[in-house]
RNA sequence: GGCGUCUUGGCCGAGUGGCUAGGCACAGGUCUGCAAAACCUGCUACAGCGGUUCGAGUCCGCUAGACGCCUCCA
């Protein structure tokens, strides 16, 4: 029996707004969606936590057995900076204001987010695809569209009918809105005189002659709306109706919205049957946002290089600062939150050392299939990450008492204990250990070097010499390697 | 203005109506030449007011505050 079929796993569903029990249109396997970057800029921390959340999603998936497919695209067209007429596309504008060819723009943007993802050690996705690899198929569906009658062309550009769409099915359905409140607090705003409502938002998009990134289509050239690229590259990996579709909060309304109008209105059913919706990342109190300047980016924070934090901070630290709170909460980044997400970090570190060396013996008197599933029902439960985090420090305290001769554990209950440990820190939380990264070969001559310095520091010691030896402890302590005395011997860590 | 979410101990952060979340910090202890580190122990809070209930952090209402979406946003 698979293991997915063992947990109940139940997740909460932004569609109806209940944790339900997840179900896959086909057995054992798994259709994901999650919306990926416009790569107009770098990505920031606030992006990554969308990201990392559901690739704690995708790994725990595939950790219960799950075939997954996971698509996640790539905008690299159809972004507008604001929806009324003289929208611009973000790749373009960067790309005008840079003296950049728009590819390259979107080329830059793509490594630099693939480089950040890799070090917070997020999976990549099956499939990757493109906006602008996709135009061709965007153009078909509009014409579907226009064909069912839910689009209407104006002078070049294409509009979905959100009036027409609302009469049949529910235009606001995942974001509990109704259009007659949408209507009656419409913003004005200038130049929206070509749609014949200002709730209808464009398929298509007539390219003034200075826009760059244009194609032509059976309205003239131009480029597709942002709402699109999703329904069609979903529908293209994935069918028409799919298991899971992911994204930050901020993008259930509109574009998540149009999503399910375009997949309606094209193939007559709803595209997605759990919408599933991380929450942001705030700083100071407010969401991270490029265009404010409320925002750090990766690798300021890898690097130390930034206005808000004292010190540096390994990807790992930081992923599981963010393991540390559910992905639908509101989570805020600072200084004291990480500094102490760091520390626990780094003794689940230590305990997943001292678990190897532990030794069984005839009996345990500790309850590790209690433990384990514990584990399992916090994360069976919305990926309860904090529950599942803190069922680890409880492993934690367990294995310290083990290897102190207070408890005892068998043989196939240590193998348990640490298989269960390892699967959960490093396969779904996704974390590694930051000293095992800085790579093996140097620590080994670290090694080395360093237990002539202990030896020597022990002779002095034994020789009551302690000004030498608290010179060499001191020193090494200013040069970041701290010694640890106990009653084996001393260790050192590196800081 | 509309819609929605949130307000938990010094800090971060989970909580399905009745049972200790967890982490950090702090205090005491063990170990140590002294420290540090590590480990052990301790630390019972739920914005305010009212209601439902045998019983509410958990359900309902009101008040205050914060945040998000309504415009590009992960």
């Amino acid at each position: 029996m698979a293991s997915y079929e063992q947990n109940k796993l139940q997740l909460y569903n932004s569609l109806t707004g209940k944790k339900e029990v997840f179900k896959t249109i086909n057995p054992g396997s798994v259709g994901m969606y999650v919306c990926g970057p416009t790569v107009y800029s770098n990505v920031h921390l606030g992006n990554c936590r969308t990201f990392i959340s559901f690739d704690m999603i995708y790994r725990y998936l595939r950790h219960l057995g799950y075939k997954v497919r996971y698509v996640r695209n790539i905008t690299d067209a159809g972004h507008l900076t604001d929806d009324a007429d003289q929208g611009e596309d973000k790749i373009s504008k960067k790309a005008r204001l840079e003296q950049l060819e728009p590819m390259e723009v979107v080329q830059r943007y793509t490594i630099d987010f693939h480089n950040v993802m890799n070090k917070f050690n997020s999976l990549p996705p099956s499939i990757e695809p493109t906006a602008t690899g996709h135009i061709v198929e965007q153009i078909e569906i509009i014409k579907t569209i226009i064909d069912k009658g839910f689009a209407y062309e104006k002078d070049g550009s294409v509009y979905f009918d959100v009036i027409k769409y609302n009469k049949q099915h529910h235009y606001g359905i995942l974001s509990g809105r109704n259009i007659d409140d949408m209507i009656a607090n419409t913003r004005e705003l200038e130049g929206q005189t070509e749609k014949e409502n200002a709730q209808d938002f464009a398929l298509w998009k007539k390219a003034s002659p200075a826009h760059i990134m244009r194609w032509p289509s059976p309205w003239g050239d131009g480029f597709p709306g942002w709402h699109l690229e999703c329904t069609v590259m979903s529908s293209k990996y994935l069918g028409e109706t799919f298991d899971l579709h992911g994204g930050g909060m901020d993008l259930k309304f509109p574009h998540h919205e149009c999503e399910i109008a375009q997949g309606q209105a094209a193939h007559g059913h709803s595209p997605v049957n759990y919408w599933m919706h991380a929450n942001m990342l705030t700083l100071n109190g407010k969401k991270m946002s490029k265009s404010t300047g409320n925002s750090i980016l990766p690798e300021e924070l890898f690097s130390g290089d930034n206005d808000f934090m004292q010190k540096s901070f390994a990807p790992s630290v930081v992923r599981f600062f963010m393991m540390q709170a559910h992905y639908r909460s509101v989570l805020d980044f600072s200084n004291d939150a990480i500094l102490a997400a760091e520390k626990g970090f780094n003794r689940l570190v230590e305990a997943l050392k001292i678990v190897k060396t532990l030794q069984s013996g005839a009996s345990s008197t500790v309850d590790v299939h209690a433990w384990q599933k514990r584990a399992y029902a916090a994360m069976n439960d919305d990926f309860n990450t904090p529950i599942l985090i803190a069922e680890l420090f409880e492993a934690t305290k367990l294995i310290h008492a083990i290897a102190e001769g207070k408890q005892t554990i068998t043989e196939a209950d240590l193998s348990i204990l640490t298989t269960t440990m390892e699967a959960f820190f490093y396969d779904v939380l996704g974390l590694q250990d930051a000293s095992a990264a800085a790579g093996e070969a140097a620590s080994n001559h670290l090694d080395g070097a360093m237990k002539l310095v202990i030896d020597l520091r022990a002779t002095a010691r034994a020789n009551r010499d302690f000004a030498t030896s608290d010179k060499i402890r001191d020193d090494l302590a200013a040069a970041g390697i701290q010694l640890n005395d106990g009653p084996d011997g001393t260790s050192f860590t590196v800081q």
